[in-house]
This record gives C-alpha cells, structure tokens and sequence, in this order.
DNA sequence: TTGAAAGCGCTACCAT
DNA sequence: ATGGTAGCGCTTTCAA
C-alpha cells in the first residue's frame, strides 16, 4: 500500500487548513461555496477521499456492523437463506457507507465468542442476530454493551430492534392444502427444538392439526440439513403406521426427504406427501418440485439494516414486519392414498 | 455503545505508563515479567483489549480484508460455493485477529467500484479476487494500490499470490467416463464466457473430445443459474441430432437441465447422460443423483487466506496447488442410448 | 526497564 | 467564513 495522500495535503493544495477541509467535504454548513468548490476540485485532482482509520478513531465509529452465522458448514453451505439475506443487507449499507463483516462459526458458543471480540475491539456499531434461540444470551450480551442490535424473526422487545416476517398464515395455507387434499396423518420434521423459528412453525403445525381436529404425533428432531431430511425420512418411512404426509421445518430437509423416500421405493405425492419451509429456489427445480412456504430472506436483510443503522444514527429501537410468507403448491404434494 | 476504558485507564491503575502498557499487551521484550504481569492482571480486571480504531491508526493497518461478490443474486443465493469458501478463509483470519469485510455487487463493473472504494477508505489490507476474468481490470487496480491481492483459480502470475484447484484431470476422467460409456455425441453447456474458469472448463472439454478424436459442438453459453440450465435443456434436446451426453460447466446448470430434461419427458440418463462441476451437496439429492467433479473450496478459502496474510505482513507473492477435483460417479450418466 | 512525547488522519470546538 | 488546536486510542522512537 502506496498512498500518502491525506487531509493535510489537500488542505495545502486548496490554501486552506484542515478543519475547512473536513467541513467542506462534509457538507458541513459555514463552507463559502467557492471555497467549497475548490477543495473539492483539489481533493479529486489528487484522488483523496478521508480515510475510515482517522475518522473512525474521532467519531468513535466504526462504520462497519456485524453479521456472524452460527450454523453447522453443511448447513450454511447449502442454505440460500444467508446469500440472500446478505445481499438485503448489503444494498442497504453500500448507499450508507457502512461495510458489513461477516463471521462464521460453527458452534452458538463460539459465535457469542467472537461477538463479544468484535465489540471488544470497537469493530463494529452494530449487530445482526439470526437464528435466535431461546433462551438466547447474545441479548444479554448487546444489552450490556449498549450495542445497537437489530434480531430476525422474533417478537419485538425491548432495547433492539425487530424484523419478522409472518409464517403463520403461511404454515396454515400449507396444512389446510394437505387436509384438504385428505391427509389426516401429517407428520413433521422439526430442528433443533432450541431455535425460536423452530418452534414458530412446530407450533403452527401444531395450531393448525388442533384446529382440524387431527392428531399431532411427536415431531422428529432433525438438523435443518439435507442429510437430517434423509434421515427422518428413513425414521418416519419405516413405522407401521406411517404418515400419509410431512411439514418438515424447512426446504432443505424437505429435499433430502424426498430423495430418501424415493430411494426406499416410494413414490412422492403418491405414497407420501412432502413439504417444506423457505421457498428456496432448488425447490422447483428437485423431482418432483417442491410445495412449500416462501419467504422472502432479501427484504428482510435490507429492512434489518435500515433497522440497524437508524439505531446506529441515534433512532430508538423499532419493529417491523415484512408481507407473510405465502405458500407456494408444486409437485411434491397430493391427494392422501 | 459506553465502555470508556482505555490503554489509560490501565496505565494508571497498573501504575505504569501507557508505553508500557502497549509493550506488555503485545509481548514485546524490554518490560519486567513482574511488571507484565501486574499489567496484564489490571487490564484483565478492567476488561480492556486494544481499541482497533487507534491502532489501526497508528499501525496504518486494517486488519480488515475484502472480498466482493461479482454475481447476479439468483447464482449467489444458490450457489454453495461461497459459504464453503468464505468459512475457509474464516477459519484462518479468526485466529489471526483479522475480519472479512463481505460484500456483494450485482455486475462486475459494480463490483470494481467496491473494490475501489474499499482501498479508498483504507477499510482493508488486501482483497481476494474470485471469479476472475479475462481480462480482468482488478489486477491492474491492486497492482496500482498495491494492494495485496490473492486470486482464485488462476495461473500464477506476478505480483499478486494464486491459489488454484486442479479441473483437468477431474474433467478429463468425467469425459472419459462417459466416452466409455459409448457417448459419441457429448455436448456442453458453458458459462459467461470472459470468465476465466468457463474457458478453463471448456477448454478441459475440448481437449479430451479432440484427444479421443470426437467432435466438439458449439458449446451452449449459459449463465450459470439453475434457471440457465434448464433454457440450455430447451435448446439442447430440441435439435434434430440431440446429443446423448452433456457437460455442464456447474452443477447449477447441470440441475436445472435435468429437471427440464424430465418435464420435457427425457429419462435421465436413459435419453440423456448429465454431469456437472463443483460437487454441491445438492448433487447427491436430485433425482438421479448427478455426476460431478468436486472441488474443494473450503481448502481454497483457507489456503487463500493464508496466502494473503502472508503477504500483507511482507511476504512476497506464493502460488499454491490443492488437491485436484475429482471424478464422482452417480446416477445421472449411463450407456448411451 | 520505563516514560515522555510525537505522530497516525480525522472531527469538532473555539477563536478570529 | 476560516483557522488553530485539542483530542480520539494506540504504537513507536528516543531519553532517562
């Protein structure tokens, strides 16, 4: 790395000091225009813009939040969730200034470990929280920092910021489509029971069977991944009195369903009906396609930083729901045998 | 945002001076093991670790490194490769105190003006560069910065570090399988073609088709997207004289043909024989499970890092081979019809 | 072995 | 409207 060029040069260049340099470019009042008008020529002639380190170190800024994923790989790795998310995210800061880092780990111990780091080093002004558990200490931990903090899919509380997208009438529209398709026997493929959005759609399900009046057998516990959905399908497919058709908690244990049912011989809708969570775009494209529940990961990353910057910048916490997840009828679901 | 306490805070209490404070924390010689210590027990206490902010200051470093996705969202989302790549170069900066600043840009042209601005700011010390193509205009841009740079998948070359997976031989024996499977008619469905690894795949194809003294059609440009794959299925099976056999350059592609494939009543591989590249754990739950090559970009993330890190703390540029992609033979490719 | 002080590049306050 | 200057939190000479 060359580069020398800084304030002080372009502030002698244009004959002025340093402190009308800086107000100049930050359009800060008190600047003659023409004098204005020449330190910007000046700083563009010598290709100088202010460097983040000095005005991060004087505003106590970062300009950089933060985003780390506490996920198994093989499940980061497939799930389209976080790419799409990101990209929300991301088309909301590039237009603010702001960078986002982004940190994986595979464990939720070790995720709270380097949130903790990145506040400690002043890395970051803010956070995002996905995949929230209950009970969740990362709350604790934002809360104790005073750092400004936006969480996914939770029900709004007090000090962070909130953004949910409904998937209640989503799930519902699902389960009323298998019983109206005369399925009394539907099953479901929970995850790990101490994520919150696992229990969110275990307990629509749940609703929803109630309210039919149908009978909610013991969900199987699985891990979100494509290998969690073969297994439950091996699990489920092979009990004497097996379901007619299955909710799993989303579209990747879904897929990794279908293929081990197929692989144990039976035929999807014909022999069992399958579903899944999250509208990812493999769906359409696994034999047969994939009915299923959409949501809509790139609003919410963009509403997440809009969230997480108005904090930031002084606003109080706020909550906001995006439009529901709808639900989506393709192939892999049918008429109960 | 509270926490006040500094490397002052500190000094004064241990009773020392700030100087000697940075000495201890930083295990640099010329301070008493007892004096260390007391420093060392006080910032514990006291809960201080060194703000990144001034010391990125006055070390004129980051400690920040980028990375710029260059790709419409519909591939990002999809595509595995990126997680697995971006938890290999976290699994290095993690323990080397360093972040990853992640962003995503829609075009490539975009995408170089984030580069830009990101070496502009001074927000990072060095920056990987995937996807690269020909010509690429970021080689020039960080050879200008100076910025130390590390690309993925491509030949070595000066002044910046490479880090390249093997596709030859992995093709070659995809392509050789197939040929012993009677395939005379063996198509292939490219990406982009300024990319650099859609020559490299192409070219792969065409060296084995050439060396087993077959024809190479006019490969099929696509864009790599599930979506792409399937309009290639369209144009490909529509021919008069259909090939038996189609490489696809990923495994995106080479799912979203099949899926067409199957809509548009063509057994797979009973019709047509299908492979991709990349090894996507998706592969192994389509129906038919789909022939690839596998990469390894977990390993490429890692070696990328280290190469990188490397060179911001002065080494110079380094090449670096991973194991080569491999052949794996599943369910999508078959005897020729 | 330790400390004083000069930066690093910027912002912001207070004079002028 | 403009400039001087004191920080922001740290590292790094250079003296003591």
């Amino acid at each position: 790395m060359k580069q020398r060029i800084t304030i002080v040069d372009v502030a002698r260049q244009a004959g002025v000091s340093i402190a009308t340099v800086s107000a100049a470019l930050n359009n800060r009042s008190g600047v003659a225009e023409p004098t204005r008008q020449r330190i910007v020529t000046v700083a563009e002639r010598l290709g100088w813009s202010p460097s983040l380190r000095g005005r991060s170190l004087s505003q106590e800024r970062a300009f950089t939040v933060g985003l780390v994923l506490q996920r198994e790989s093989s499940v980061i790795a497939s799930d389209p969730f976080f790419a799409s998310f990101i990209s929300g995210i991301e088309s909301v800061l590039e237009h603010r200034g702001y960078a986002l880092v982004l940190q994986v780990a595979p464990t939720r111990t070790r995720a709270f470990e380097r949130y903790r780091r990145l506040a400690a080093d002043h890395r970051i002004d803010g956070v995002f929280l996905t995949d929230v558990s209950v009970p969740d200490p990362r709350f604790e931990l934002v809360q104790d920092l005073g750092m400004p903090a936006v969480a996914i899919n939770v029900d709004p509380r007090e000090g962070i910021s909130t953004v949910r997208q409904d998937h209640e009438r989503g799930i519902a529209a699902l389960l009323e489509h298998l019983v109206d398709l005369g399925h009394r026997r539907i099953a479901h493929v929970s995850g790990p029971k101490d994520y919150i959005h696992t229990r969110q759609r275990e307990n629509a399900w749940r609703g929803v069977l109630a309210a039919a009046g149908l009978r909610a057998s013991t969900p199987v516990q699985e891990d979100f991944s494509l290998a969690g959905g073969s297994r439950a399908a091996a699990t489920l497919l092979a009990r004497r009195s097996r379901p007619t058709a299955v909710f799993c908690s989303n579209d990747l244990m879904a897929i990794g369903f279908i293929a081990k049912a197929a692989e144990m011989g039976m035929s999807v809708p014909g022999d069992v009906s399958v579903a899944g969570y999250d509208g990812i775009d493999f769906g359409a494209y696994v034999r047969p396609s994939l009915t299923t529940v959409t949501t809509a990961p790139h609003a919410l990353g963009e509403l997440a930083a809009k969230a997480l910057l108005g904090m930031i910048e002084g606003q109080t916490a706020s909550h906001v729901d995006t439009e529901p997840a709808t639900l989506v009828v393709r192939d892999s679901t049918g008429p109960a045998s």
